[in-house]
DNA sequence: TCTATTGAGTACCAATCCAGTCCCATTTGG
DNA sequence: CCAAATGGGACTGGATTGGTACTCAATAGA
């Protein structure tokens, strides 16, 4: 199963270069092509990323887009939020009233404690993180010590 | 955005059911009464189940399921991937070979990263931990400061 | 041995969601 | 005033998903 969907990846794909030149101010077109992604698409996510405050937009011509903040205080977590919306696990974590199990449902605060821990991981790396060379390893989830290892099978 | 698919919510909730009958075997039509879940969707979880080895099937009349290991045993990871595959955040998390961008995307040994820690996330806790009546509350995982909360909006 | 019961496996359908495109209004520099 | 650029929709083709149905295989019990 893949957990992000491609416009979000392609978010952070568009977010990740325009840290990458933080004083420059590009067009969709000029970060269509650095990133080679389509150029309808790039245009669509930087306006979800203007809409979310984390790119300022200058309309009209000559206009673009820039990083509203410093690349080292933008989350990859936030890049995801404002193209995929909230990040949750499970329904009853987005959206407690659509569920009509949680009368009898005992999972759901555990479903709550899972979240966090999966939206501190990606609150944890930003931008800045993203772009350089050297991977970034953050220290590992929250781990119960008798817990396997991260990656099984 | 919901990282679990529905199936997968439902899967968990089936296998903390027969968690808490770990001697008990029941057959489909049971779990799903007591589940509140649709018989011939419960049929098809718990046959995913069985395929991943997670719970053993008796076949024939009187036959059923039952956990293959102890509660203690089974994270809710392996539930979600019996059913879902493999966890990754991005496409190329998984299928590697699928990215044409391997050569210049800068942000793929980061998301490896960001993985591991979604991963251990849901390896850390078992279906023993979900069937407990106190949330089992980890130490969130490791923060920048700076960062918003998991949840905005 | 026969039959009812139950899981295994597969095929299938309807509905939803998603990626991507296009269009038009609005803003702004020349 | 015009060209260039973003803002904000609507729209669509395709893929995915949730859910069901049907047939085959295995087993317990009469």
């Amino acid at each position: 199963m893949i957990i992000l969907s491609k416009l979000a990846d392609y978010g952070v794909i568009v977010a990740t270069h325009l840290a990458t030149h933080p004083e420059r101010q590009e067009n969709a077109a000029a970060v269509a092509m650095a990133t080679r992604l389509p150029q309808a698409t790039v245009a669509k996510l930087l306006k979800a990323l203007a809409h979310a405050g984390l790119v300022t937009a200058t309309r009209g011509a000559a206009g673009g887009y820039r990083l509203a903040r410093p690349a080292g205080a933008i989350s990859v977590a936030e890049v995801v939020a404002a193209i995929d919306g909230d990040i949750g696990m499970t329904q009853c974590s987005v959206h407690v009233e659509d569920c009509e199990r949680t009368t009898y449902c005992p999972t759901r605060p555990h479903w709550a404690a899972i979240n966090r821990a999966v939206g501190a991981a990606l609150v944890a790396v930003t931008l800045n993180d993203m772009i350089s060379p050297f991977a970034f390893l953050p220290a590992a989830a929250p781990q119960r010590d008798s817990a396997p290892e991260t990656a099984r099978t």
